[in-house]
DNA sequence: CTACGTGCAAAAATTTTGCTTACCG
DNA sequence: CGGTAAGCAAAATTTTTGCACGTAG
C-alpha cells in the first residue's frame, strides 16, 4: 500500500492558487504554517515555524510572503501592541475579535455575530466597500481578591509575548 | 489692561495634571500639540508640530512622552497601516472609530454610542475590566463610475499619510 | 524560456537607551 | 536640594531592498 506523503494543499495555499500566486516551494511551507496556526504570529515565530519545515528559508522572504498576502486578503495584520506585527488568516463572513489583558499580553478571542454584519452596514452607509476590520479591546483581569498589582512591565522589546 | 498671554492650560495638559506627572516645559508642549490636533498624528508629526512651538524638544522626548501617557491612559496608540503609530487623544465615554480607505489611506471618523457600552459589556463577561478599544474598517470607497482601478500604490515607507 | 521569487547582506526606518546636564516641586 | 526629565547620539529592532541566481508555469 502506497502512503499519501502530504500531498494535500493547506488551506491558505488553497487560497493563494485562487488568487493566482505562483506557488513556490516557500511559500507552500508558509501557507502550510499559517493554515496550521491557532494563535497570531509575528514574522520572527512565522519564520521559526517554517524553518522546521525547509531549513533553506529566509526571514526576508517570510516578510514578502506576509505582506503579499495581506495585499490579497488571505491574511490580517494585527497590532496587540508588542510592537512587532502579527498575523492570522482572514476569516470571511465569521470575523472573530481580540481581548488583550493589558497586564500580561494575553490574547482572548470571542465572537460577535451581528458584530461583523453591523460593521459592513456603517461601511456601505458611508460609500465604501467592505474589505475588512479590526476589533481590539484591552482590559485588565477582574477580581482583585488577592495580592498587589505589581509592576510586571520589563520595558524593554518583549520578545516573548502571548498568543 | 492685561493680556492673558496662553495662560490656559490644554485639555491634556490638565489630565497629565491629574496624573500627578512632572508637567516641564516639553510636556507642556506635547500636550498641547496634542490637545489641538484634531487628526491622527504619528510620532515624526507631532515633533514637527511641537518643534514650532519649541525649538528645543527632540524626538526622544517625544517618544518618551507618548509613551508615558498611553500608559496613563491619555492617548490611544492607532494603526492604520503606514508602518507608524498614530495617537490620538482618549475620550472616555465617547469613542469613535475609523474607516481607513485602503486605495488611499485615508481615515473617516464614525460613531456609535451603543457600541462602547456593548464592549464594556463583553468585557465584563469575560471577567475583564474595560481599559480601552480600537476599532477599525477597513473598505473601498464604492462607485466605480468611472477610472481603472489604478495601482497607486508607491511601495515603500510611506511618510506622508492622510488624516 | 521568461517573468517572477528567493537568499543574502546591506540599508532604511522606527523606537529605545545610556549618560550628562537641566529643572520641577 | 533630590529625583525625575531632556538632549544627543549611539544602539537595538523591525522591515525593506539591490542584485545575482533559481524556478514555476
Amino acid at each position: 500500500m502506497t502512503l499519501k506523503v502530504q500531498a494535500a494543499e493547506s488551506r491558505i495555499e488553497q487560497l493563494c492558487i485562487e488568487h493566482g500566486l505562483k506557488m513556490t516551494g516557500q511559500r507552500r511551507v508558509i501557507a502550510r504554517v499559517l493554515s496550521e496556526a491557532d494563535d497570531h504570529p509575528d514574522v520572527e515565530e512565522l519564520y521559526r515555524r517554517a524553518l522546521v519545515l525547509d531549513s533553506r528559508i529566509s526571514v526576508a522572504t517570510v516578510y514578502r510572503t506576509v505582506r503579499l498576502l495581506e495585499e490579497k486578503g488571505i491574511l490580517e495584520r494585527r497590532d496587540f501592541g508588542g510592537g512587532r506585527a502579527r498575523y492570522e488568516a482572514t476569516e470571511h463572513g465569521r470575523h472573530h475579535y481580540h481581548l488583550i489583558d493589558v497586564d500580561n499580553g494575553k490574547v482572548i478571542e470571542f465572537e460577535d455575530p451581528e458584530h461583523e454584519a453591523f460593521m459592513m452596514k456603517v461601511a456601505d452607509r458611508l460609500g465604501f466597500e467592505f474589505v475588512s476590520m479590526r476589533l481590539e479591546l484591552f482590559g485588565k483581569k477582574r477580581q482583585p481578591a488577592s495580592k498587589a498589582p505589581g509592576k510586571t512591565t520589563p520595558r524593554s522589546r518583549r520578545k516573548g509575548d502571548q498568543t
